[in-house]
RNA sequence: GUGGGUGUGGCUCAGCUGGUUAGAGCACUGGGUUGUGGCCCCAGAGGUCAAGGGUUCGAGUCCCUUCACUCACCCCA
């Protein structure tokens, strides 16, 4: 019997993971832009803090969670998101007491027992961005800015933000009133899950796909009007410096989040090319949570991006697939020249270049071939004659080229050189992915 | 947890109302080129038709069960 991976779980393959690089490589690039700075979390935590922080009555924490005893017969909890770890991280080593506004991001695998279905898996990645310790509008901008600049670097096409707000404590509730009001009197019209939603938190009726929920929640009252002075003023000040900056967002007055801590400013990356997992990225502003964790009350904020989503719609919209780089491919044939050619590897690597080498015996037309698969820029054949003559033909790959090097002290150098030059001559190098998304400039 | 779809060589799929040696394309290996890749031509290897049970003279094809994958609901990234 064949062993499987496990329902949900995913093996990626360097095919695909070259780009999963290039996504990371650009997420440590951009963030590092606005002064975020990594931190590294435990994939396991006690299942107190996510329900505490997520909250207990979230379908998460409900019904999603891998949850089992230790040896010891303690409950952990392996993570269905990073902000409660964050938090607790936050939390637990004082980093409120620096005397500075903290961002953080972040880069792992989440766990959530689900139906696995497009863009959604049982353990999946997410890129997580926070900070803590303003409530200032600036911050917020900032936050969303970062997550902006991330998609446009990555020329992610057909990405909208979406922003709203959802209020505080103390408006949220009237808010609640309202929507209860306005939906008791229209319940017969209501698909059976709204029914229930109407009771335990009417906001999510306003998601809701179903055609005639969603023809109602169209005229249903709107959170702007019931929002109070300080959430009013908090969320125009956000909306003021995207316009100042130049960023993009639709305002979405329907838009719900799902996790119990948000509060005020909250903002989702939707994407046309999704199935109906249509969010790259979600996040909002939690001034509770921290204190909530045993913290002093803290303002935070940040997101969360799906990685599976956002390669998805790379690939999706990439003309070329990313390839593994190799510059030169190190052909050998017969054991004096294997001999040579793996110390010249060794040699060639020290320099930086990318270099494979041909472990296995085969004939010099199956050694091209290999050289093809390898993807190789470059192939240094090293045969019999080149042995006795004491000298290696450097083949460029794309152009058919060869020329031939002496076998002396100088020889990685050379070819160095050789593949520098080429380098050179290639004028214009096409972009990996095209772009709807405006990039903004950079550098 | 609920509903739909799909399981045939490594991959993508044909296989008509059950009929006897299960096919194609791509990929792979070798050859055409005795030391030069991609294109082309030729040849070869590779399948208990997801698993188990049933109907039948006969099942990849029909029925049942299980499993897996997939899409959607719920919810979320």
């Amino acid at each position: 019997m064949e062993i499987r991976s496990i329902r949900g779980m995913n093996d990626i393959l360097p095919e695909d993971s070259i780009l999963w690089k290039h996504v990371r490589d650009t997420m440590h690039r951009v963030l590092a832009r606005y002064g975020f700075r990594e931190i590294l979390i435990p994939v396991l935590e006690e299942t107190r803090l996510f329900q505490r922080g997520i909250g207990e009555t979230t379908d998460i924490v409900e019904k999603e969670m891998y949850t089992f005893e230790d040896r010891s017969g303690q409950s952990l909890t392996l993570r269905p998101e990073a902000t409660a770890s964050i938090v607790r991280a936050y939390v637990q080593h004082h980093l409120y007491t620096s005397g500075k506004v903290e961002k953080f991001y972040f880069w792992g695998p989440m766990f959530r027992y689900e139906r696995p279905q497009k863009g959604r898996y049982r353990q999946f990645y997410q890129i997580d961005v926070e900070a803590f310790g303003s409530n200032d509008p600036s911050l917020d901008t900032d936050v969303i800015a970062s997550l902006y600049d991330f998609l446009a670097a990555l020329r992610v096409p057909g990405v909208t933000i979406e922003i709203n707000s959802l209020g505080c404590p103390k408006c949220r509730p009237g808010y609640h009133q309202a929507l209860k009001a306005y939906f008791s009197d229209k319940q017969v019209k209501l698909c059976p899950d709204c029914k229930s939603r109407l009771v335990r938190n009417p906001l999510r009726i306003l998601d809701c796909k179903v055609e005639t929920c969603h023809a109602l929640a169209m005229n249903a009252p709107n959170i702007h009007e019931f929002l109070c002075d300080t959430c009013k003023t908090h969320f125009r000040g956000v909306r003021g410096y995207l316009e100042d900056l130049r960023i993009p967002t639709r305002l979405n007055p329907m838009m719900v989040r799902g996790l119990d801590y948000y509060v005020q400013t909250t903002f989702e990356a939707v994407s046309e090319n999704l199935g109906a997992q249509n969010a790259v990225a979600g996040g909002g502003r939690y001034d509770g949570l921290v204190r909530q964790l045993g913290g002093p009350d803290i303002p935070g904020i940040g997101y969360a991006m799906g990685m599976e989503r956002l390669v998805m719609i790379l690939k999706e919209a990439g003309e070329e697939p990313m390839e593994w780089p190799c510059d030169l491919f190190i052909a050998t044939l017969g054991k004096d020249a294997r001999r040579f050619g793996i110390t010249l590897a060794a040699k060639i690597r020290k320099t930086g270049k990318v270099c494979e080498f041909s472990y296995e015996p085969k004939s010099l037309k199956a050694l091209m071939k290999l050289a093809n698969r390898l993807n190789a820029r470059f192939t240094a054949i090293i045969g019999e004659d080149e042995m006795r003559e004491q000298k290696i033909v450097l083949r460029n790959m794309e152009t058919r080229e060869q020329v031939t090097l002496p076998m002396d002290d100088s020889l990685p150098e050379m070819i160095v050189v050789s593949l520098d030059n080429a380098d050179d001559s290639r004028s214009t190098q096409r972009p990996p992915f095209p772009s709807s998304f405006p990039e903004k400039s950079s550098r």
